[in-house]
Formats: C-alpha cells, sequence, structure tokens
DNA sequence: CAAGAAAGTAACCAGTTAGTGCGTTAAGTG
DNA sequence: CACTTAACGCACTAACTGGTTACTTTCTTG
C-alpha cells in the first residue's frame, strides 16, 4: 500500500538512483495496482458485475487511468483474465513432473491443481464469468492456447511413461485425464456455496478439504492404473 | 407452455366454450410465462446482467406483473433457481435406481446427469449464478436441502449394495462420490467455451460429447469397483 | 347485475454506471 | 531551464435499470 522506501538519491539531476526510489509517478505500479484491485472485484462480483469506481477506488488510481491504461471495462477484464491463465500454466510448467515417476507425478499435479485453487479462488470466478461470456476474451489470446498446449503435453507424458513402465494402463486420452484433473477439484470450489446446502456438510472446514483431496488423488489413479 | 387443460366445467354461467378456451386474463399462464422467460435471461445473462425489463417483453407480460408475482428480480430468480433444482431432483427420483443392479444403478446415474446438464444447460449456469453470490437465495429453501438428502441416500443405497455383493470396495463415502459425478459432467459444460480454447478441441461436438461420457462412466466405476 | 377484487398497462422516477472532456502536474530531454 | 511528454485528477453526462404510482379492464360473486 503505502510506499515505505526512501526518496535520498532522488535529488541528483540524471537518475543515479540505483535502488527503489519513491516514485510519486509510476505507470507500472500503478498499471499493477488496477490489475490487482480489478481482479478481485471482478472474481467477487464478475464482469457485469463489477463497478469501474471501485476498481479505481480499490487501486487508489483515478478511474481515468484505467481506461488510460486499458481502454475499457472489457479490456480490462480480458487482461486480468488473460494473466490469471498465464500465472496457473507458468506455475504447472515449474512442478518439473518430467523428472518424477508417473503415478507420482500425477498425484502431484491432482494436487497442486487442489492448492492452485483453494488459494486463487479468484482464478475459479475469473473463468466463470468468462464462460458466462462465451469466452469472448480469452478468443483474442493466443498466448493462452499456446502454454495450455504445453501442459496438455506434459500430462500426454506422463501417460506415455506409465503405459511404457506397466503402471498405466492404455488408451487414456491425455485431454479427457486434464478435463477431469481440473473438474473434480474446480467444481468443489465453484460449488461451495450451494453445495454446502446440497450435501448438509461445511465443504471448506479442513478435514473436509482433506478429505475431498485424498479422493481426488484416488479418483484420479484409479483412472489410469493398468 | 399454453395451456391446453380443461376449462370447460368452469361455465357455470357465461363463457361456455368447451375447449382450449382463450382466456385473456389467466394469473397462472402469466406467471408460468414469466417463470420460463426468467429462467433462460437468468441463464444468458447472470442474476446481475439479466434485465427485468428483457424478462418481461420475452414473457409477453407486463414489467409490474413481475414485481406482482415475486416482489423483487432477487425474489424471481430465487423461485427460478429452486424450481430448477426441484425440477432435476424430481428427474432423478424417477430413475429408480434401486431396482437396478448396482453397476447398472451408477452407470445410468451419470449417464442421466450427462444428459440432464447437457438439455438443460440453464441449470449450470443458475447455479454457477447462485454461488457467485454465496448461496444467498437457496439458503432460504429447506425443500431442496430435503430432496437432495434423498438423491444422497440413494446413492449411499447403490453403494452398500453394490459392496454387498462384492463387486464394489468398501468405504467409498456416497457424498464423495456424489460431488464426483456430479462434477465430472459439470465442470465440461460450464468450461465449454474456455474448454474448447484451452484443449483446442471442439467440446460440443456428437463424437466428442460421446467420448467424454464414456469416460465418465469408466472414472465412476473404476472408483468404486472392487 | 352491481360491485369489488384481481389482472393488466403505461408512464415515470431516482439512483447508478461506464465512459469523457479538459485541465493540472510531474518527469524526462536537449 | 525551457519544453515536450506522459501520468493523473475532477467533474460531468447520457444511457440505463430496478422499482413504483396511478389508472384501466376483465372476471367473479352475493
Amino acid at each position: 500500500m503505502s510506499t515505505p522506501s526512501e526518496t535520498e538519491a532522488a535529488a541528483g539531476e540524471p537518475a543515479a538512483s540505483p535502488k527503489t526510489r519513491i516514485r510519486i509517478r509510476d505507470a507500472e505500479a500503478t498499471r499493477t495496482r488496477i490489475l490487482e484491485a480489478a481482479k478481485r472485484e471482478f472474481a467477487r462480483n464478475g464482469l457485469g458485475g463489477a463497478r469501474v469506481d471501485v476498481i479505481a477506488e480499490k487501486a487508489k488510481a483515478n478511474k481515468r487511468m484505467i481506461y488510460h491504461y486499458f481502454e475499457s471495462k472489457e479490456g480490462l477484464f480480458q487482461t486480468v483474465l488473460e494473466n490469471a491463465y498465464l500465472d496457473i500454466r507458468a506455475a504447472e510448467q515449474r512442478l518439473n513432473l518430467d523428472n518424477l515417476d508417473p503415478r507420482t507425478a500425477l498425484e502431484r499435479l491432482v494436487r497442486f491443481t487442489w492448492d492452485y485453487y483453494l488459494k486463487n479462488p479468484e482464478f475459479i470466478t475469473l473463468v466463470n464469468s468468462e464462460n458466462l461470456h462465451r469466452a469472448k476474451h480469452l478468443k483474442k489470446s493466443e498466448l493462452v492456447a499456446a502454454t495450455s498446449r504445453k501442459l496438455v503435453s506434459m500430462v500426454g507424458g506422463i501417460v506415455e511413461r506409465g503405459v511404457a513402465q506397466g503402471v498405466f494402463r492404455p488408451g487414456v486420452d491425455p485431454v479427457q485425464l486434464n478435463i477431469t484433473i481440473a473438474a473434480i477439484g474446480f467444481y468443489y470450489f465453484t460449488n461451495r456455496f450451494t453445495g454446502t446446502i446440497i450435501y448438509e456438510r461445511d465443504l471448506m472446514a479442513k478435514e473436509a478439504l482433506e478429505e475431498r483431496l485424498s479422493f481426488n488423488i484416488e479418483t484420479i489413479i484409479r483412472l489410469v492404473s493398468a
């Protein structure tokens, strides 16, 4: 929020400030604050329900700046959404599953996906909002499609290795597997409110979360086992 | 939609038209038209994005009637949502799974759930919208909770019989199983737009749908098999 | 059949909300 | 230190939108 850094070297005419210098006018920082505030607001209320004024206020930026950097409310949403996808895809790549044995790799992916949804609930709501709008914003992003391709091929690689080692059965479509891994976590979280009523159980209680994760791992392992 | 039912005996005094009598003023019919139009509009745009004027227009009713029958936009949404839940729960009960052998019963439930989502896409969007609003409307409906209880116990019964017959493994939580059956279908449909981009595949193509359904059945059967 | 009740309508309103016009101020540059 | 460029802010608006007021029409019933 506030800027704790020093203003020291600011005096010297031609820049020369080596460290984090206080910048009253910092385009990058403002842009980032807007993006961060927008993510929260869009996640909480959806694209339609989000209020531009609220985003501006929470970002401690002027509303005019939003239109300056992102053109429109939808332009802002598009950027937020694309960043969200790139973030999870990047995190998945960092898992380095190719070095693990197939079973462990798969379990790790299931666990990661679960944890990511749990710790980044905005992701789920953003995706839901985008689907309500028939993916019109995501369609414009070639980058997301490209990085997703990597994920699918990574899972494909795991399955292949598993089959080669005789621990996985052949014929499992990596795309279907991927969808299933996402589904069993995504559904649980996105419907946690209605789910708590339908199943008369606090789905977000610590034990409930642990139980579900175990169940999900079991589901996936049984699905691919030879 | 239209009222095919009998109005005949209603004659008594004047009127006396025996068949589908044109009724300029029909409270029940108007209410139903509003409900139907609202379901579509809420499903297409969510609670926040739906427009009361549009609902009135599509229902061929005056906007004032909406407030007359449902008090508010949210009141209308609540009724639409509750009806949607009651409808799927009733359809599930009609499956009569208790008379089938466990494996067939489970497969039939997976297939039904899938088909229901496919043929009633509004259900999914309504549920999503409700979760965006933290289930504040569904909380008020004791009826939905009660009927859902029946579903869970029905699945519980199937699992028990399966275990008794030695075809299912013991220890499978009916609630988790239920969630998983819903999840693997729900996720696929709710994210069909972003999914088509992410997985670079038309998820709604005929073959894709068939393939997914088979995969889902396989997933569930493997999950419970002894 | 009068009369009240219920169904239906049109015009309207007050509060919002995405988006802008235009002026101000800070930072980089020769 | 002029001068240009980019960041920033205020105040405004045109269009919407949920909800309502006041009124008309049709049905039912004592």
